[in-house]
DNA sequence: TTAATATGTGAATATTGATTCACATGAGGC
DNA sequence: GCCTCATGTGAATCAATATTCACATATTAA
């Protein structure tokens, strides 16, 4: 084993990315402390002087998700104004996360990782909601500027934008690569474009 | 506990309906092979009598599922010949599926259950691409009744009538009941509809 | 009725994984 | 350069869980 030191600070984000790594490759079941400690280059018994336990941990692993989304959000929201063209990078930008990063799938909508932890579902809860805000925000910004179509629910809209993607992405995983993320998603575009776009 | 014998074929069925409703009170980690039996009435080890490992329990439920899915799709072609009004008809009945049986979206979905066993995970694909081929042919159908705009892929709309309810649901259970699948689907539907809709 | 067999029981086993703890040691402040 | 403390180690413990097996008993067919 290597014998470094590393401060807290950085052995925890270590920690929490190797984690996201491992379930991308393996699976939640994978992720044991053991596993996670193995891939940092630590033993098992060495996390504990950066978590109070596993859950922490996993914890940890969302607060890393969360800023990645958020982070999405941000950068496409940086590179045009206009709310339709936001819509569709920010879903371009999601399907690239998702496909660069299948542990963050599995890690937001597994339930194993919730049942019997409510303060973690409702975090995660807290964070897809706040991201489908964000979403519902763009679409609210082009029905005042008289883009997008009026009668349209936003919340709901973004709900159905989440849709573009998130079976696709399962489907995607379920078929160990052979559906194709990227194509089905740039053929449902233009049609949930026309639908919000005030001709 | 119950010293009552029943043929294998019966107790093989209650103990993959045990186990579906198990997963959806307490997600797949309360599903041991404890768990299962007490919930059928039995010890453990009587469940070997019926399934040769956990494994072969977990395929059977899989089978379970299956057979519910593609009766709703047959109920639903019974109902009606109207293309349109057929894809109406399924997306309700497969909220009311999912709705009533938590379950369904847990396993079907879990990488737990298929990373480690192509075989698994094969199978469920297939189950899954084939309710798609049928939602796709419904609307292949419309195509050709002329109701159907015809520069529309099936495949690609397909996946997109799934993308209607599966965030939807995935929400639902992620909010603990707080997010209104039904009401969703309702106003999402009317939007996917109309595009469609040949005018 | 009885013999044969399929089904159920309870105890034992083996494995896996999280967690703890006493001890070791590298890094940074003095 | 030395001391102290945070960090890392290795072994041990504890709990959960799948699985096996010898034994018991209900069901069924003859």
């Amino acid at each position: 084993m290597a014998l470094e030191k590393l401060n807290s600070g950085i052995r925890q984000d270590q920690y929490a990315e190797a984690a996201l790594n491992l379930v991308a490759l393996e699976g939640l079941k994978g992720l044991s402390v053991a596993s996670v400690a193995r891939r940092v280059g630590l033993v098992p018994s060495a996390l504990y002087r950066h978590f109070r336990n596993k859950d922490a941990l996993l914890d940890s692993v969302i607060d890393l998700i969360h800023g990645r989304l958020h982070a999405n959000a941000d950068t496409v929201c940086r590179q045009t104004s206009d709310p339709l063209e936001r819509l569709r990078l920010l879903l371009m930008a999601h399907v690239r996360l998702i496909r660069e990063n299948k542990g963050i799938l599995r890690i937001v909508f597994s339930d194993e990782l919730h049942n019997g932890f409510p303060e973690r579902k409702a975090q995660v809860w807290q964070m897809v909601a706040g991201y489908l805000k964000r979403v519902a925000d763009i679409i609210s910004q082009g029905q005042k500027e008289g883009q997008i179509q009026p009668d349209i629910d936003p919340d709901n809209a973004s709900v159905m934008f989440l849709g573009l993607i998130q079976p696709a992405a399962i489907l995607w995983n379920l078929s160990s690569g052979k559906f194709d993320v990227t194509r089905h998603v740039q053929k449902a575009w233009p049609i949930f474009y026309s639908s919000l776009k005030k001709e």
